[in-house]
DNA sequence: GCTGCTTCTTATCATTTGGTAAGTGGTTTT
DNA sequence: AAAACCACTTACCAAATGATAAGAAGCAGC
């Protein structure tokens, strides 16, 4: 179980060529944060201040409405998230962020990642990058709701990322596929 | 009927302080394209060049999916769009992009999109805004298709952006609303 | 090891949506 | 004008999913 650091540098390396120089700004700026199973990353309402590399754990992203949870995203180990409405364009988040598993995580301040964007390219290039990679993630989820039912997605999952039908529990699973969890105990068994 | 550069300056100004020279600059750097009802702007496969800005018209991004048309967006005049999967990571693109009324159009290429960037600080951080701004748009449909059913979401466009109804045909609008035309037809009846 | 709580399952019936087919109306082609 | 399309509608039945209720299984606190 390898270093937090170690993790973010290698997530980095493996795509981007960083200097020494780069990288020890990086480490400086971002902070390890460990969180217990069920801690709140960002509570609906609440400015996000942080982007976050999730090196071991699991979050979700969630909502109320109706009177129920609804969970919009999960997010697993050595990835990097954020509430980008909130964290970007400063408003109020519309989410709650919770790990869902015992975490660790990397942060970096909205003020941090402002120096380190100027004075990393190969960081830039990064930020760049990761945003135009979750808009296609997320394309792809709505993509999904589109053209497929809530079975074939189920199975799409269950054959690509069987770890999340492992790990996530199924009431928030049901809802990331957008059905209850009757519904989804039923295709479970159909199977 | 406004000129297709005054709405651009209009758009980037209501937001963000412009120089003449920030201006200038961008202005030269578009180029305008007017194109027939069901031209063809992308094709799948094909690699994005432009970043668009939609002065007059309305297009669709679609792709072939069990041998029909699935319709994914749609954006009507006075906004931007590009396939940013395409642009941005510059990889083939998996949909088209069609107008689907007769459209003015002010395009900007990859090469001469950087150096805009790096001279015009407006264009920058509007650059990085309608970013993060699109992505909530898609999250947005996306927390959409998790919690609501079809009805639902067409009567949220009936009233929000009647527009759309109004302009969109109905096999394209049902598309994006992940049903079939009959279906949708149905649901206007009983409205 | 109990107790109580939460999660998950199962069953039944209702609602929503899909698939198929046929029909209407408008537009284009010839 | 006739013919051939195309978009949209309507109707009927099938499949998918929701709502409700009840029970089983797993887990936390005592």
């Amino acid at each position: 179980m390898r270093n937090a650091y170690n993790g973010l540098k290698a997530f980095l390396e493996e795509r981007y060529k960083l200097t020494n120089a780069e990288w020890e700004l990086i480490r400086v700026s971002f902070e390890k944060v460990e969180v217990a199973k069920n801690t709140f990353l960002l509570e609906e309402g609440q400015h996000c201040e942080y982007l976050y590399y999730l090196h071991e754990g699991l979050v979700r992203f969630f909502r109320w409405e109706d009177g129920e949870e609804k969970t919009q995203y999960l997010t697993f180990e050595d990835y990097f998230f954020t509430q980008q409405e909130s964290f970007f364009l400063r408003r109020p988040s519309n989410v709650n962020i919770q790990a869902i598993e015992p975490s660790v995580l990397l942060r970096i301040h909205e003020r941090d990642l402002t120096r380190v964007r100027q004075q990393s390219p190969a960081w830039s290039q990064f930020a760049f990058e990761i945003r135009a990679e979750v808009q296609v993630v997320t394309e792809t989820l709505l993509r999904d709701f589109q053209s497929r039912t809530a079975k074939e997605r189920y199975l799409t999952i269950l054959e690509q990322q069987p770890e999340m039908v492992r790990r996530v529990p199924l009431k928030y699973l049901a809802s990331f596929l957008g059905i209850t969890p009757e519904s989804l105990s039923r295709i479970r068994k159909e199977v």
